[in-house]
DNA sequence: ATAAAATTTTACCATATGGTCAAACTTTAC
DNA sequence: GTAAAGTTTGACCATATGGTAAAATTTTAT
């Protein structure tokens, strides 16, 4: 019976779902933080462990004391993100009014690429290069969006909002709100300076609901 | 009095406006073909030369021949683009029909983006990293969505389509349309395996012709 | 206070990468 | 055919980068 008495190290920690320190706790949080910050400006490739640890205050040997390899910082990053970017979708309720439903689906997803450009940008450069590494999540969110799909054509089929694609609807639901963080260095070029009392993600809304409650209204 | 008599160069030529050879322009084509497949699937910090040289055929320092630098390459890559990308929307024509404007306007950059999504994605992947490359470029931008706004809002006026702010609708045509060739990954795996007589372009384009029209209608 | 465990640092290593140079080779103009 | 111009290659270089090992330091439990 051999023990393992080799290096102690916060990965073979939290890969063994034992307890975690403070400092690991602390730490791990800084790194996925700072990571964060790299990953959504330069992409994954264009990004360096050296790059995270700066931004982090930390050494690149103590970067990777927590988290074994580059891709495994990635990886704790789109993990934390997919949670939280699918639960509006998950919301979607089939006994809720449609339009407005759909409406607060809209106003939700436009919420997070509000407060979380980052988020938004790490996932659109992680679709951009083939999502090579979460095909798995995306079978899920492909189970997801069947499931929610049901529910809009069960409210066609009642003739409560007009006929379409649910699957399309989605996406262009998706690419209009994310658009506003991914695409945020295009418009702030075309919206030029920010004129007082103009919020962009107001004008957005407005917009958004305008374009969606005429183009679905039955 | 010296002469210039270092290395010929590709380079040195093409800055200077001098005609080109028949090698040179079949060989700048040739890298900048590959140069498109490997920045638009990688990006450009993830593409290296040497995989450019390979998908072209040549050797690295062959490359170099003709363009001076990995960014050479790429800045050549966007200006290409750049003019073809832009062309529907200068194509938005004051005097005609303008709901048929805007849907064909659609239809267009559908099209681009199912023709070109290699271009799509090389832009989309120059404004996630903030467009580093194009604001100069990114200003022409502006001005051109400044004179086409002028238009739509003259229709608003006259009562031809419902009141709108024009920018935020161009960017949701934008985002609507670029997101099928750049969060192409995403959407292959969500619409599952391709069904015959099923052509996912037709799908969405039938899908963005409703939700504009109707939306838009006064 | 002390020993064990956890954390951090210093010094590395191997490889990848952007780019250079000069020699060798090919094409073009005459 | 020949010389000049243009093209291609192989050998390199400097730096950047992901990652490792072990010693040094700090924290924690007792």
């Amino acid at each position: 019976m051999t023990v393992q008495k080799s290096a102690p190290s916060a990965v073979s920690r939290s890969a063994a779902t034992r307890k975690r320190t403070r400092i690991q706790q602390e730490k791990e949080q800084l790194i996925l933080e700072a990571a964060l910050d790299v990953f959504s400006r330069h992409g994954f490739r264009g990004s360096t462990i050296d790059q995270i640890a700066v931004q982090a205050g930390l050494s690149k040997p103590n970067v990777l004391y927590y988290f074994r390899t580059k891709e495994a910082i990635h990886r704790r990053l789109i993990d934390r993100l997919l949670d939280n970017w699918l639960e509006p979708l998950r919301g979607i309720n089939q006994d809720g009014d449609p339009l407005s439903e759909i409406q607060s689906y809209i106003r939700r997803k436009l919420e997070l690429a509000r407060d979380f450009p980052r988020e938004s940008r790490l996932f659109a450069n992680e679709i951009l290069q083939g999502a090579p590494h979460i095909q798995e999540e995306l079978h899920d969110l492909r189970d997801l969006v069947d499931r929610k799909s049901k529910i809009i054509n069960g409210w066609i089929e009642d003739e409560k909002i007009a006929k379409c694609d649910p699957k399309h609807l989605f996406f262009s639901i998706w690419a209009t709100t994310q658009h506003y963080a991914d695409f945020d260095a295009q418009i702030r070029v075309v919206l030029g300076p920010k004129e007082d009392g103009n919020d962009r993600f107001e004008d957005a809304a407005r917009f958004l609901d305008q374009l969606y409650v005429d183009g679905l209204r039955k």
